[in-house]
DNA sequence: AAATATTAGTGAACAGTGTTTACTTTCTGA
DNA sequence: TCAGAAAGTAAACACTGTTCACTAATATTT
């Protein structure tokens, strides 16, 4: 999968790059950018932390890979339920459950995801082109989806594939979040009885793509 | 509205309290937590950094008042709306639009607001108990919302009012939470011709509202 | 093979951060 | 008036990300 590069040197370089990315990773899925310091990650695979530095800029950079990765993860699994060829509403439906399924499997991935470029002011510039990262690509998939649904009749041609697709990622990217934030969700207090997730998470599926084929004009 | 407190040393107390909380909230609004130091809020009001901590147990105790203060904005403001006489159609849509538009009229408060109690794995019991906080009051007017369209027979009597207010508190936070951490959304390139903000706002608000009333059984 | 240039790696420091402790000053209630 | 409480502080602690000057090892070139 990986371009296979020439010399030893820079093979060597790569192997000890992932090393500190895994290392990177293991500590950020239990706690977050902020519980990963870099002096501990380069006591982890022992080195100096200053060492860190001649492989990552900074550890912005780093933890942007961590999360370009997770963002890889979500994006294949969304991309096999797509292809599928499972009845049009069901696979609708199947996608958006998936993506906070996934999403929520890592909590610390997805909000640092989003939290990154975040409320800070700073021109946008930097990002890598919304439409060539794996969260554009995320999103086409979704804008795919309802373009076919569209053309099968499932919803009406006055919707703007793009428009709704924005609409449906911002249902699902909310349910994502609440989970994420709110660890018993949905249930709000510790020991409330209720739905479980799996169910709500249908639910809160079946309520988007509703919404969706109630569209009239 | 506040009590008045009795003895002069209590109310000059309170008065510098107030004056911290001040100082920091400009800071928050323009640069959000990590933005916020108490080496420069203590600058700022001519005090020793120690000082603070006369009157708050720590940075976190001092956000989260200021993170309180601001969900009461949102829920006076929801509130206002749900009171109203119009239709219950275009209020129940109003109550979602309003909600996303306070909330991301202070990106750093909101996201703020919901990172706070965050992916850390402590446990809840430090909250001050969700239904007396503020954002429990918003998620109850919500939910006093469905029920009201369920006996008016706008919804579906099989609806459960607390599962549909939680799946529709979702879809409103994912749309708050696409325009805090994407400030060109529902643009996603910078430069990106596109619906503007409000009628977006007021469609994604539509689109929630018409899942729920296409809910059957 | 020898000399040179590049890269890997480090220890120590810089400039920040939140927070605590010991200490002084000021105010207040009896 | 005088003891006790509260207000306020300087200095330190234990962290953080990052940079710099330096050495040691490896590649490259002559």
């Amino acid at each position: 999968m990986t371009a296979n590069v020439s010399s030893p040197a820079e093979r060597r370089r790569h192997k000890i790059r992932a090393r500190i990315l895994s290392a990177a990773e293991h500590v950020f899925a239990r706690e977050g950018a902020e519980g990963l310091s870099i002096r501990k990650l380069a006591e982890n695979i022992d080195y100096s932390p200053a060492a860190i530095y001649k492989y990552f800029k900074s550890k912005d950079e780093l933890v942007d890979e961590l999360k370009e990765t997770f963002f890889e993860l979500i994006l294949e699994n969304v991309h096999r339920i797509a292809d599928q060829s499972t009845p049009f509403a069901a696979r609708a439906r199947d996608c958006v459950a998936t993506y906070v399924r996934v999403a929520t499997e890592k909590p610390h991935h997805y909000a640092a995801a989003f939290a990154g470029e975040a409320t800070s002011e700073g021109p946008v510039e930097n990002e890598p082109g919304f439409e060539l990262s794996k969260k554009g690509a995320a999103f086409n998939v979704l804008r795919g989806m309802i373009q076919e649904g569209v053309e099968i009749g499932a919803f009406r041609s006055e919707i703007d594939p793009s428009l709704a697709a924005k609409s449906i990622w911002a249902s699902m990217h909310g349910l994502a979040m609440m989970i994420v934030h709110i660890p018993s969700f949905p249930a709000l207090k510790p020991a409330q009885e209720t739905m479980s997730r799996e169910d709500f998470i249908l639910f809160h599926a079946d309520q988007v793509v509703r919404g969706m084929e109630a569209y009239h004009g």
